[in-house]
RNA sequence: GCACUUGUAGCUCAAUUGGAUAGAGCACCUGACUACGGAUCAGGAGGUUAGGGGUUCGACUCCCUUCAAGUGCACCA
């Protein structure tokens, strides 16, 4: 649509005899109820145009009319210009811009992004919150990758501390020699289990202490469970050959079982860090910030940063002891991550619990002028809710992601087997299909909303596959698909002089693909992705329904029928693997 | 208490970043060529955009305020 912005910028030069620029004309797709393709919002034209906004529209529709053969009419309402474009124009647009291959394939752009994603903690499986927290993340990454961008994609793995201390230590106690071999169990659902059995002894023991009348508080300082933990922990720090060995043997085993779920989701990771090898970096920074004025040291010895005058509070950044905290950590690993990649931008998908955390590393970064401050961005989410409140994984009230795949891997079964349109596949292929559904109406439901939103997630209505969905969208491909594979696409550059509104509907749908690109990308933004290709799929609908294809007497309509319909299965194809959603040839 | 975020149809979400009569899906009602694949399509009903004020040609969008919900305010991560 750029020669429509470059004529209006001329129309203005020309007519009102003033300078503006085609980043600031709002270019709009005409709204249905009125005839034309594209509007030109012309209300801001009138402050020096000194005309009413009625005549402004149309002295510019009249001028871009005689500059542009393409342009074949307009209408004005108030401040809106609506301009049609000829049929000519849209059939020129399918076979020159969409069907060829480098349709919306971006050039590179030179710049390089980081992307860390999913971040797990090993003490326990992954929820329904890492599942909404890995597709954004892949899906973020496949977006930038569209547009441009070289992505590398990073896993900052939390394999140290207190919490996996929980699990290392309930194992010992009452495990038994229990292994993921011995019990059949996922290796991470095993050492989950035993951090559940921690929890549950140590709330025991802190009952008997408040029994034997000590405060909450007291008890759950005094517990002899914690206190064990709380050494073992400095046993790890320390060394220690035994708990090393246990460490590693039970991080192993979640990392056999992380992998199979990631596995499942179809999300990869080009680099892996762990905090076990990032937890003491970040001193040399403090030295550094010290030295630059940037932090001060208090008499005890503890270092802080003065963010009052940002709006934020103090923070403290290393501890009297010496010992590093978590804002110090992320200081190092944030140059760590810049010393290995030299990226231009680095995104951190983490939800918005920790808004304020990444707030002030963002300020201290750049207020050390690290390189590449100013490229951090904390792409934060809602959190994911049950009908009944918050998931708390104490209280069992948590969706395990391996459990919610595998429901509604169930339910796509279901739904298909009632259907009858795969029973000639074989084993293999149907639980693809049941998979490639599944999967298809999970990540479309979770990557469908605004990041930023809190997302409500009923598991008893589980997902719909109907509607609003990605089933949906898939049914759309796989119904492209079963047309083409009954009528071959024979020529090339067909000419028709005419098209149904259907099909100029659906021709603007596809052309908007690149720019959908760009905004997704822009804004970090999947949902953006997801609202396109469903309107995508709509409108194809709509055509198919409207359109007669295969019992077309005319074949050169029928071959552009085709093309268009090729065309518009692969935009769903390639809009849908941004977010990460595979689609079927048959459903 | 302070800070940040959110509030749109009964429910789940949109709204081209300040533009036209606020749009979809689910659920509810009515229809569709003897199915080019009915996981589809066409139509109906459903709204004081949480409430109030302001800014301007124009506000769901920006500002102020009240209310409600969520999150954060550790020498935890």
């Amino acid at each position: 649509m750029n020669f429509i912005l470059e004529a209006t910028v001329k129309a203005v030069k020309h007519l009102y005899n003033t300078d503006i620029a085609a980043a600031d004309i709002n270019l709009q797709e005409t709204r249905k109820e009125f005839e034309g393709q594209v509007t030109v919002v012309t209300f801001p034209f009138t402050k020096f145009s000194k005309k009413s906004p009625e005549q402004t529209g149309a002295d510019i529709g009249t001028f871009l009319q005689d500059e542009l053969v393409d342009v074949t009419g307009f209408n004005v309402v108030k401040g809106f210009l609506n301009i049609s474009l000829a049929d000519s124009y849209w059939i020129k647009q399918l076979y020159t811009e969409i069907l060829p291959d480098n349709f919306a394939v971006a050039v590179p752009n030179g710049k390089k992004v980081m992307v860390e994603y999913s971040s797990p903690n090993t003490n326990k499986p992954l929820h329904l919150g890492h599942v909404r927290n890995n597709l954004l993340g892949f899906s973020v990454s496949e977006i930038l990758a569209a547009a441009g961008y070289e992505v590398v994609k990073t896993n900052l793995v939390n394999d140290r501390g207190i919490h996996i201390c929980k699990s290392m230590l309930a194992w010992q106690k009452f495990g038994e020699g229990e292994t993921p071999e011995s019990t059949g169990m996922k290796g991470d659902h095993l050492v989950g289990k035993y951090y559940v059995i921690f929890d549950k002894e140590y709330k025991k023991q802190i009952e008997e202490l408040k029994a034997a009348g000590q405060t909450e508080d007291d008890a759950k300082k005094n517990a002899p469970l914690i206190k064990e933990a709380q050494e073992m922990l400095q046993q790890w720090e320390a060394g220690n050959e035994a708990v090393i060995t246990l460490w590693k043997t039970m991080n192993n085993w979640v990392y056999t079982g992380f992998a199979d779920t990631y596995k499942k989701l179809g999300v990869s990771f080009d680099k892996f860090y762990y905090e076990s090898d990032t937890y003491l970096l970040g001193k040399d920074i403090v030295d550094e910030g010290l030295a630059k004025g940037v932090f001060f040291k208090k008499d005890d010895g503890s270092v802080w940063i003065d963010l009052t005058a940002e709006g934020l509070d103090e923070k403290l950044v290393l501890r009297s002891d010496g010992t590093s905290v978590y804002m110090t950590q992320d200081m190092g690993t944030a140059q760590l991550k810049y010393n290995d990649y030299h990226m231009d931008k680095s995104i951190y998908v983490v939800g918005n619990e920790q808004d304020y955390h990444f707030k002030v590393l963002f300020t201290i970064l750049n207020k050390l002028g690290k390189d590449g401050a100013a490229g951090l961005y904390h792409l934060s989410y809602g959190m994911v809710d049950l009908p009944s409140g918050k998931m708390k994984s104490r209280e069992g009230t948590v969706v395990d992601a391996d459990d919610l795949m595998e429901e509604i891997e169930q339910k796509a079964k279901d739904e298909a087997e009632k259907r009858g349109k795969i029973d000639d596949f074989g084993e293999d292929e149907k639980a693809n299909l049941f998979h490639t559904i599944g999967m298809g109406a999970l990540k479309y439901f979770l990557l469908k909303v605004d990041p930023k939103k809190r997302l409500l997630f009923d598991p008893n209505e589980s997902v719909q596959l109907e509607g609003h969905t990605g089933p949906f969208i898939q049914y759309t491909h796989a119904r492209i698909k079963s047309l083409l594979r009954k009528a071959k696409i024979t020529g090339n550059n067909i000419s028709i002089n005419q098209l149904a509104v259907e099909e100029r509907e659906l021709i603007l749908a596809l052309t908007q693909f690149p720019g959908i690109i760009q905004t997704a990308a822009e804004g970090y933004s999947p949902a953006i992705v997801a609202n396109y290709v469903y309107e995508l799929a709509k409108n194809y609908n709509k055509f198919y329904h409207q359109c007669p294809i295969l019992s077309l007497e005319d074949e050169v309509l029928k071959q552009f029928r085709l093309q268009l319909s090729a065309a518009s299965g692969k935009v769903i194809n390639k809009a849908m693997k941004l977010l990460g959603i595979e689609v079927p040839e048959r459903m």
